[in-house]
DNA sequence: CCGGTTTATGAAAACGTTTTCTAAACTAAA
DNA sequence: TTTAGTTTAGAAAACGTTTTCATAAACCGG
């Protein structure tokens, strides 16, 4: 049933396979409208379906990118994916998504499969490794954009948030508030981790700014599931912290985690500010102050420059577009004199 | 560069391009153990890598498989999506992810796109209609599986959570604990969203066995926005209900944004159980107790029966695999006396 | 009625594989 | 040395399009 070919449809239409491709690319120019009418009506009847694959193989395009994310569970790879998906479907591309799992090997894997699969472009939220596979994509000038992290050593064009300002934002909201010892809640540090370390950074020089010193015991940073345990050592020493800043979601959950086996009350005697508006921000006692990330924009953002990529084969030098974050101000902080 | 083809490499080996592609296929068995090497270092040199599309048009076969959900923030599609793309990624398939948006005609549109690119099989969450677009798709046994939501008219293996066996367990639940004025919290009942209407009848049915009334009072049929606002009424009128189950997770956030706005105590004044785990379940106070669907699995059986329509080309009547909800026991119900 | 334009169509060669069938080369037996 | 069988390898025809080029038909002014 499936087997009807542009063959048959020319048979029965009477007229070439040359002509019915012709008017499936609407290129009507020389064609009477009498052909036109006979090609259209057996299409019609025959149900005809033009065999994407074989187009493909000609034209050598595919109408479809790949897509590969390191943790597809994660609220912000759900939006901007969700992102991608609407920019592709106004083109008429579709969008193969691959989980790397955050494992480097997976990732390398997925960009070579995806290009033998001749994707038209790839968007990758990357692990951070692999610059050996993606070095020969960019002097390929192979359409390349990197979303939320980066390759250290690749330049290509990133969607990326403005960690550093997102991290002094956090930093000036609490300090404007009044708050003074304030502690960083992270994983743990390593060097690959872009996003991850320009917030650390970020922190600590807006801290300097300020003029606070950042106590090393005020950089929690481990694993979020040992969170709830680290921060308890934390707090049985003195000069408690009187401010969390969560660096992402999941360290939040720790911290949340750890604010609920204790008796310490939030913003009494607790701040909480962290990176990544949480669908629970305004359900939760006390509504949660976050910084926002503009996934939607980025998701956005992504593909158009993967299309204007796509579209002029000539590049012009990679660019990186930091996306301002956005102040969700709640009430898990509150003003308090020193 | 990217022009490296079979020719190339059967030209610097000195065979063939059959021979070039036993190898690759494999079928060593009438190849000596010299060409075999020549073969792999032209590869190795040219860094050959074959053309799957041309590979494809040849088989009929792509090793990609298509899959349209209705809502692709939704967590239970994040979940139910991360276990197909694993176990795709386990038999080397690729995965097209389509946004249907809850939008029958996009939905349409996506299933005749992805058949034209030749995916070897459709997984769908559907929006529910669109019956003649499956219909002829099912007599062609082309494989195919819902999950979710089922399309009335069309039947083919579909992967659902078992709703009635949910709302008996919400309603044995709260009944086993005290509570008597039980009212459901759920978005207007439209006839084919299957899962709507099962956990709507699933509860008056419980309800029925238990010897409660159903109170239509205590139906809330409201689009989830309005729910706080509609919650509100509900609560000035008397006869107010001391449970509330809550069919999906948009339902429990009106539900809870409802609860934060006035001064009703959980689990004291109203106990609060719903379908669908949420992620900050443990973290709210009190912890909610929620009736969580088994993801993972569901994405797992989904996949792995698609795999079986795909190779076995006979199909059996089409199965429906209704998944039993999990109970997770937390503090929003408590134990209460008449 | 005749060359020269237009206008409309078709033949055939790609695209890069897989697959079938045939042939060459080798081996062992006669 | 021939013969028959066994390995090994290649030629060529698909797969379903697009695209280039040639040419046929129709038109048209002189």
């Amino acid at each position: 049933m499936k087997k009807v070919t542009m063959a048959d449809v020319a048979k029965l239409a009477n007229v070439s396979k040359s002509t019915v491709s012709q008017y499936l690319n609407k290129r009507y120019e020389y064609m009477s409208e009498e052909t036109r009418k006979r090609i259209a009506q057996a299409i019609e009847e025959l149900g005809y379906q033009p065999n994407v694959i074989a187009r493909s193989l000609k034209q050598k395009t595919t109408a479809t990118i790949g897509v590969i994310v390191f943790n597809m569970l994660h609220m912000l790879t759900t939006q901007v994916l969700h992102a991608i998906e609407e920019e592709c479907q106004k083109r008429g591309f579709h969008v193969i998504i691959c989980n790397s799992d955050d494992d480097p090997e997976k990732e390398k894997k997925y960009v070579n499969m995806l290009l033998a699969k001749q994707v038209d472009g790839l968007i990758v939220f990357p692990t951070g490794k692999n610059e050996e596979v993606y070095r020969p994509l960019v002097e390929e000038r192979f359409p390349l954009v990197f979303v939320d992290r980066m390759v250290p050593g690749v330049e290509v064009d990133s969607v990326l948030l403005d960690n550093f300002k997102a991290a002094e934002m956090a930093v000036d909201y609490l300090a404007s508030h009044g708050y003074d010892r304030i502690a960083i809640v992270i994983p743990p540090l390593v060097a690959y981790n872009v996003p991850r370390m320009e917030r650390f950074e970020g922190f600590r020089i807006a801290m300097e700014k300020r003029g606070f010193v950042v106590d090393e015991n005020n950089i929690i940073a481990v694993t979020p599931a040992l969170l709830p345990e680290e921060l308890k050592k934390r707090f049985a020493k003195p000069e408690r912290p009187n401010a969390l800043f969560a660096i992402n979601d999941l360290a939040l959950m720790g911290v949340l985690r750890f604010v609920k086996e204790t008796d310490i009350r939030v913003p009494e005697d607790l701040a909480i500010i962290n990176i990544d508006d949480v669908p629970f921000a305004d359900i939760y006692t006390p509504m949660l102050t976050t910084i926002a990330q503009p996934t939607f924009s980025m998701g956005k953002k992504a593909t158009e420059q993967l299309f204007v990529q796509i579209e002029q084969k000539r590049k012009e030098k990679p660019r990186v577009f930091r996306f301002s974050p956005i102040l969700k101000e709640r009430t898990s902080i509150r003003r308090k004199d020193k």
